[in-house]
RNA sequence: GCCGGGGUGCCCGAGCGGACCAAGGGGACGGGCUUGAGACCCGUUCCCCCUCACGGGGGGCGCGGGUUCGAAUCCCGCCCCCGGCGCCA
């Protein structure tokens, strides 16, 4: 069993071609690609052939005692070591090229995933009784109603404060303008009770995971270049990863791509299947294709922690452990009372990687919108064949690959935004989820039940504002 | 970072320039034998290409180059492991 996009290709490309089209991407890459394929492979037998001539040819040298004979074969050996460079040359040339497109091709997509980009994704499940700004309702209505969903909510006359002004001007707990001159913008300075509550939120994933058998891991925060190009697409690679200078290390955007090459170019028995890792990591994104997005806050930054869920799987166990995932980060979300649906991601805004993807957007009553806060993605053999991970089944010990699927649990300062919004009153006192509380507690400083605003900040620069 | 030793198939382990193209074990898988299990016997056990198949061929000895008619074996660069020194949260 080689990998199942190459299969595909090779057997039915036309259907391929319907996956590209699916993704709204040029069917053409699959002919460039297929055309490639059948070339390097009929060089390959040519190359095959002549190099068994020069093989037998070279092992008769060994044997041939008369020294007339012997520099007769070397003489002979030699014209065709000749003309297999040429074609090696060739061959190479042509095999960069056919690895080149190959790593191009994106997964096959499910049939349950939407056609279309990324306004054609659509809501699946709701949960929760947001809170609803009267100004918003339509809006609201938009998102809901609009897919066929009436969702109970409460309607408010306030308009709660933005997560971003929450942070830096009432609560007066976080400073992106001194970090913005330190570090850039995306960067940020958080103190006390937001550490607390991004900690707790940790921990919190952490206990949920392991109390359900996930193998808690911190993976090395830095990849080589080998590594990391094989877990994820070209463009991820261009907008998100940040490199060491000087070395061949690239800074993790996610713990699944560590947690991925745990078993690169290993063998995985059946029987030792699933294996399922939750990962503890900061991750470093660039952030460089998101323009003037979510500028303002800690929602879209270029570091932040986050703990993830990974899976390796069987594959006829992919899909059932799929909505395993996105049920685990329904649970987490439900514990931290913050509404949200789940999205069902057009195939146009999926990863290559990805056969399907789940969204988990938190209802934001400051935006009026549902925002991102999980992403779980089913990757099936995808980064399996580029990291050599094989599967070994017991029973005629047949080889393949193995599935991997990936989901966040928490990713902290996104889900902190989502508190400053759904848990904030009028006086601007933020409620603490009940849920976190027993991180919490052990701490003298924590906070335990509220996140009080302060008159000024703890530390740091402050400019009273006219 | 420096000096020394080392990286061989799923595992152990031989080979250190040409002998059917990694010996020999072990494990695993398939089959035989057996009432069943074990022992025992036979076969298979990295990747790629050709073939409906039987089968055939090529490439693989940490990774990438090079020398040679021929390299696991020689040369160069890199990575990793072990020991010693140095440095350090």
């Amino acid at each position: 069993m080689s990998w199942s996009v190459l299969d595909l290709i090779r057997r039915d490309k036309e259907k391929y071609k319907m996956y590209l089209v699916k993704r709204q991407m040029d069917p053409s890459l699959a002919d460039k690609f297929y055309e490639v394929d059948l070339r390097w492979r009929k060089l390959q037998t040519v190359l095959n052939e002549l190099r068994h001539k020069h093989n037998v040819i070279s092992r008769s040298i060994g044997k041939a005692k008369d020294p007339e004979e012997r520099r007769r074969l070397i003489e002979e050996a030699r014209r065709l070591l000749r003309e297999l460079q040429r074609l090696e040359e060739e061959f190479k040339r042509l095999e960069e090229e056919r690895r080149s497109l190959l790593f191009q091709l994106p997964n096959i997509v499910d049939d349950d995933v939407p056609e279309g980009g990324e306004e054609d994704s659509v809501p699946v499940e709701f949960w929760g009784r947001p809170r609803v700004w009267r100004g918003y309702l339509e809006e609201f209505k938009a998102q809901t109603e609009r897919y066929g969903f009436r969702v109970d909510h409460e309607v408010i006359d306030w308009k709660p404060v933005g997560h971003a002004d929450m942070l830096e001007y009432v609560l007066k707990l976080g400073n992106t303008v001194k970090a913005g001159e330190v570090a850039g913008s995306r960067f940020y300075y958080t103190f006390e009770d937001i550490v607390w509550l991004d900690f707790a939120l940790l921990l919190y994933a952490m206990d949920h995971m392991t109390s359900k058998g996930y193998v808690l891991v911190t993976p090395p925060y830095m990849l080589r270049h080998k590594i990391i190009s094989a877990v994820i697409d070209l463009e991820t690679f261009k907008d998100a990863i940040y490199k060491i200078e000087g070395e061949d290390l690239y800074l993790i955007s996610t713990a699944e791509h560590p947690l991925a090459a745990l078993y690169s170019w290993e063998e995985i028995y059946d029987e030792d299947l699933p294996i399922k890792l939750v990962g503890v990591s900061p991750c470093f994104r660039k952030e460089a294709g998101a323009g003037n997005r979510d500028l303002k806050g800690i929602f879209r930054v270029h570091q932040f922690h986050k703990v993830e869920q990974f899976v390796f799987s069987l594959p006829e166990e992919s899909r059932k452990i799929h909505e395993e995932l996105i049920t685990n980060a329904k649970e987490l979300f439900q514990g931290l009372g913050l509404p949200y649906r789940i999205v069902n991601i057009a195939a146009g805004d999926l990863g290559a990687c990805a056969v399907k993807k789940y969204d988990l957007e938190a209802w934001m009553p400051a935006q009026g919108k549902y925002r991102e806060m999980v992403s779980a993605s089913n990757c099936t053999d995808w980064q399996a064949y580029r990291l050599g991970i094989r599967l070994v089944r017991r029973k005629g010990m047949e080889r393949g690959y193995v599935h991997t699927l990936n989901s966040t649990a928490i990713a902290s300062t996104r889900t902190i935004t989502a508190i400053l919004e759904n848990y904030q009153r009028e006086d601007g006192v933020v409620e603490i989820p009940k849920v976190l509380r027993k991180y919490l507690e052990p701490f003298k400083a924590a906070p335990k039940d509220y996140i009080y605003p302060r008159e000024k900040p703890p530390a740091g620069p402050w400019k009273r504002s006219s």
